[in-house]
DNA sequence: TAAATTATGGAAATCGTTTTCCGAAGCTCT
DNA sequence: AGAGCTTCGGAAAACGATTTCCATAATTTA
């Protein structure tokens, strides 16, 4: 199993490794029959060429760099399954590096991927000062797609992004129908772009329902289930008790069940949920919670094609950023209708 | 934003480049005057030594290579987060492939990964033929770690399993004692490493319970959730309907509650329920489902360390396989004591 | 037939580091 | 004073591929 370089197989198959080299690359002015004992000897000696080498010459590396806030999550697994598939065909791997959410470590993971010359950069992290991080991508020079981020000014940059907005408004707008009026909302941080625009949706659709907008009814959360377990808990100790509920983020939902439970409220009788992404648990609950639904895949693949794209066109002539779609799925969560109480 | 090289900072700092590297990678026979000098330049330039030149000369990437069958499933995810976070703290970055648990693309990625010349390589997935991909790992002469698999006879490859067996012995036991006859089991992949080892364990189980095995309370399915659903649906047509249910995995065991609402079955009330795995949905389904529980962030630890160690010790003289255990979670799931039927 | 094109070989430069080798200067220690 | 050590510079080899430059033979085209 030793390393079989470029001089093997060109002594292998009796020519110069010059011509090696044009006939792996598919150079013009090599013969067929060039080509095809290089490649037969190529394959005789399950030659590989070294990547290290190949890269510092060729000043690319074929590789892309992923940076999440964290993997542990699975929406943000399920868009990197559907992303690295579409850039693995294309014959790119990734290097994926993981934040925990730390500001710092966004800006070490961003400069360790330059320094290994990622050709792309797909983000999705979650980190509080996004500002640093966006200076220093710009700075980089590296076609960049962000993931449900606003994006900085640079050429090279690109987003996909859900249209939380429309989701979240068909969601209130839902509520209110089955006469809902005091609708409580728990989302991120306030910071985090996802759920400024949940929040956005939300004050839109009540100013269109004319509901007056009620602080106490909103609560800003981490991203940690212990955290939105303790911000649900003061929602829910609210007197009177919203009678629905929009909960603006998945990790967030756990944290909120749990306080659900925790207040003996069941779900779609004592009060209405609405969960944003629908995933297992929102399908499986008993009763099933009605959820804000986008196509995961979809976001991941379009990440990859719009990455894809922009290392190639050096020049940005293509749309810089996508949104698309969420569609509400309703189910028992908020199905039955309330009737307002007097007041 | 151009490049700056060795030379610059030399330049800069007014001395060879031979110098700058040996005061760069902590050679002895440097004045600490001279090292200031360099440090200095090369801050202030902000030099950061080109990767790809870095290794060639090296011979080694500071990266390993992460294989898995799908990134997309919360317990693969999990683990990957916490292995990522220490070897990140060692300085390596991580280089995710996905193979979608198909065997072809387990042998192509390997064979990429080995071609990018990684340090080191934890594999966890699952495809069906693991001859192949194992031949290739010994062959590859790369530190390996498996995690929750068997492990090839190489001399540097090492592994990290869970305690399944006794993990679905307690589980048994414990429906025994609630005084369940009919238990049903329900897996992955008969070819699959941890449906194996639970599998076995469920055997034995019955062993000592005195309780025959009956083959018809017994399936197995893909990774996907619709066979899941699909196979969990035959078990619950059978009649007697099982009293128990234990679902080996945390995907199967969506599909088994799909089944399970599909058939208008009460966990806890019409049939007693475990999983593998203790996840959000275990916690929060209603009513919660008693769980085998492992600690995932132990396993991605572990491994990472295990790795660390078998890229450093050359010598084999480190245990090489570390098995972790298992902890019985019970809940409501299981709790209903169960009166046998006359038969 | 002259000119142009095509197909290859051979040698060398290049990518940016690390590493080695040699030499020189300065210093300390017997 | 000579031996030995430390500290550095300068040059060059290596890592393994790509790329360029030039030369040469064979073939085609004008």
């Amino acid at each position: 199993m030793q390393k079989v370089t470029i001089h093997d197989v060109a002594q292998y198959a009796g020519v110069s490794v010059g011509s090696v080299s044009r006939a792996l690359n598919n150079y013009p002015h090599v013969s067929e029959e060039l080509k095809n004992r290089v490649l037969a000897a190529a394959t005789e000696l399950g030659y590989q060429p070294a990547f290290l080498a190949h890269s510092l010459r060729r000043g690319e590396t074929n590789s892309i760099g992923f940076l999440v806030g964290t993997i542990a999550n699975p929406v943000i697994s399920t868009i990197f399954e559907a992303a690295a598939e579409a850039l693995a065909d294309s014959g790119y791997a990734i290097t994926l590096v993981s934040s925990r959410n730390k500001a710092d470590l966004d800006i070490a993971y961003l400069r360790l991927l330059a320094s290994r010359q990622v050709s792309g950069l797909i983000v999705s992290s979650a980190a509080e000062s996004q500002d640093r991080s966006s200076a220093l991508i710009n700075n980089l020079g590296i076609p960049t797609v962000m993931l449900d981020r606003s994006i900085p000014f640079g050429e090279q940059i690109y987003a996909v992004q859900s249209n939380h907005i429309s989701g979240v408004k068909d969601a209130v707008h839902h509520l209110v129908t089955q006469g809902h009026r005091h609708i409580a909302f728990i989302g991120g941080p306030e910071s985090f772009y996802p759920t400024q625009q949940r929040f956005l949706g939300y004050r839109k659709a009540l100013d269109e329902a004319g509901i007056p907008l009620k602080r106490e009814l909103i609560r800003f959360t981490s991203f940690t289930e212990t955290d939105a377990l303790a911000e649900a808990l003061v929602l829910l100790r609210h007197k009177p008790l919203p009678t629905a509920l929009i909960v603006a983020g998945n990790i967030i939902l756990i944290g909120a069940l749990m306080a659900l439970q925790d207040r003996h409220l069941i779900v779609g009788r004592d009060i209405a949920l609405v969960a944003c992404d629908d995933m297992p648990l929102t399908q499986l609950y008993r009763p099933p919670i009605t959820a804000i639904s986008r196509d995961l895949n979809l976001l991941g693949k379009t990440a990859a094609r719009l990455l894809l794209r922009g290392i190639q066109d050096k020049k940005g002539n293509t749309e810089h950023i996508i949104k698309l779609p969420t569609k509400l799925i309703i189910r028992k969560s908020t199905r039955y209708i309330h009737r307002p109480e007097a007041v």
